[in-house]
DNA sequence: GTAGCATTGTGAATTGTTTCACGGAGAAAA
DNA sequence: TTTTCTCCGTGAAACAATTCACAATGCTAC
C-alpha cells in the first residue's frame, strides 16, 4: 500500500462519521449521498474510497456496511492504540473530557505536568505523571502519540522527550513550529491561526469555506 | 487587491510572531530566519510577503519593525473586530479563557448559551446571553466573527443564527459540516479529525508533517 | 431482449500551491 | 572602478489536489 494524502485520511473519517448514522435499513449509499453530508463532490468522494480497494457498484453504490468496515479497517488500529498528553491546562483539561472513553481502540492513558500541584494523581480518570517520567511512562505503557498542550516556550522541549521516548505521531496545539525527525508525524492545531484568518476572511467579501483543521 | 489565498494568510501570522519576538537591536531579517522560524522554504516565505506591496532590499533582507506594520496594516483589523461565541462547555470555557484581553483589536465580547444556569452572567469577564438573544446581541455589537463550540447535533442550528444576525466569518469546532451561504467564510477545527490522523501516520513508517490548522 | 438511465472507476484536464532558478541590486573589498 | 558576495522578486517549472468526462456496468421498463 502506497502513501495515502493526509487530506485523504482526513475525508475517511469524514465518511465514516456519515456511514455510522444512516440508518440499518438503508444498506446502500451513493457518493453523492457522502459528498453532500461532508460539503465535497461527488468526484472527491470516489477517488478518496480508491484508497481502500473497495469498490461500489454502479447499480447501488456502496454498501453501507462494507464500505464502513473497510474504512474502519484502513483508519482504525488492529489493537489498542495509546495516547499521552502533556499540559493538562485550558486545552489538556478540554481533550481530556472530550476524548475520555470515547474510544476503545484510541486511548488517552497518561498525562504529564510540570506543575506538582497536578500530577501524581488522577485527572478525568487519567493518572497524571509528572513530566519527568515521561520516557519511561510512554515506554512501559506502549504510547505512539502524543498530544502537546504546554505552553509554546515549552513545546520543543515536549516533543524532544516524545521523540526520545519513540512516539511516532504529536497532535500539536502549540503556537510552535517542532523540530522533529522526518519519521514523526505533527499535526499542528494553531487556534490563534485560525482565529486570524477567519477575522481577515470576514473583513473581505470573499467566499470559500476552509477544509478542516 | 485581489484575493489572497488562506493559507498565504496563514502563515503570514507565523511571520508577525517571529518579527514580534526579534529582539529590538536587530533591524533586518532575512527571508532564510523567517523561513526557518515556521519550518518552510525561504522562497515560500518571499513569495508570501509579495501580497504585502513591502519589498526588503537584497542587501538587507526585511526591516522588521517596517515588515511588521505592514503585516499587521493587511491582517489586523483597522478598528476592533467583534467576535462571539456559542456554547461555553469544554472548549468555548478554554476559548474564552485563552484569548480574553490577548488582541485589542480582535475580542470576543459575547457568548451564547442554552443553558440557563450559564447565561445571563458574566463567564470569563464576557456577558453570556441566551442564545435566543444572539441576533439582537450579534446586531448591537457589531459582531463580524462567531465561534461554534456547541454540541454537533446544535451546531447547523447556531450557523444559521449566526448567519442571519449578519455574521461574516466562523470557526466551527463542531463535527459537522455547515451549511452556509458561499459568502461566509468557515474554518473547521474538527479534533476528532486530526487525532484520527496523527494516529493513522503514527502507525504508518511515513513522514511529512502537516501544516497547520 | 433491448433501450434508457443513473452510477461507478479512472485517465486526462484543470486548478492551486510550492519550488526552482536567474536577473538585478546593494554592499564591501581591492 | 570593478569584482564578488548574498540576497530579493518573480516568471517559469514542477508538483499536488481536485474536477471533468466518459466507457463500462447493472438495473428497470417495456
Ligand atoms: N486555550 C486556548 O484556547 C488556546 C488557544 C490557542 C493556542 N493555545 C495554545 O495551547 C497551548 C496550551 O494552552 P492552554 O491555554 O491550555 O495553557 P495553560 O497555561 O492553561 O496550560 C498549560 C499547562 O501545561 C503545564 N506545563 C507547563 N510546562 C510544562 C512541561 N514542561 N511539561 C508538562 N506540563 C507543563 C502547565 O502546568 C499548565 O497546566 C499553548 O501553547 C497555547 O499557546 C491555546
Ligand atoms: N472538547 C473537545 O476536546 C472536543 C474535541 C473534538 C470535538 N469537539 C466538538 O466541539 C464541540 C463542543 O465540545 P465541548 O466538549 O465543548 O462540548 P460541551 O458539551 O462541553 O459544551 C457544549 C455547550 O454548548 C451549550 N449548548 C448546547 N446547545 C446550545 C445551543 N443551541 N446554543 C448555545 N449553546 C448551546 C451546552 O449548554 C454546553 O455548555 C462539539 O461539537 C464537539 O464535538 C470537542
Amino acid at each position: 500500500m502506497k502513501t495515502v494524502p493526509p487530506k485523504t485520511v482526513g475525508r475517511l473519517t469524514l465518511y465514516w462519521r456519515t456511514l455510522r448514522d444512516i440508518p440499518a435499513d438503508q444498506t446502500h449509499v451513493y457518493s453523492h449521498v457522502l459528498a453532500a453530508k461532508s460539503r465535497l463532490t461527488p468526484a472527491q468522494v470516489r477517488r478518496d474510497l480508491m484508497v481502500l480497494g473497495y469498490a461500489g457498484t454502479p447499480a447501488h453504490g456502496y454498501n453501507v456496511q462494507l464500505l464502513r468496515k473497510h474504512i474502519e479497517a484502513f483508519l482504525f488500529p488492529a489493537s489498542e492504540q495509546r495516547v499521552a498528553i502533556a499540559g493538562v491546562g485550558n486545552i489538556g483539561r478540554a481533550l481530556l473530557k472530550f476524548f475520555s472513553g470515547r474510544r476503545p481502540t484510541l486511548r488517552i492513558v497518561a498525562s504529564f505536568e510540570a506543575n506538582p500541584e497536578k500530577y501524581d494523581r488522577l485527572i478525568q480518570g487519567c493518572q497524571c505523571y509528572s513530566i519527568e517520567k515521561a520516557e519511561t511512562v510512554i515506554r512501559e505503557m506502549d504510547i505512539s502519540v502524543g498530544i502537546i498542550a504546554v505552553p509554546d516556550k515549552e513545546a520543543q522541549f515536549v516533543a524532544d522527550v516524545f521523540v526520545g521516548a519513540g512516539i511516532r505521531g504529536i497532535l500539536n496545539f502549540a503556537r510552535a513550529p517542532l523540530h522533529v525527525p522526518p519519521d514523526v508525524y505533527v499535526e499542528d492545531i494553531d487556534l490563534a491561526m485560525a482565529m486570524d484568518k477567519v477575522a481577515y476572511f470576514a473583513r473581505r467579501q470573499q467566499a470559500g469555506s476552509s477544509a478542516v483543521g
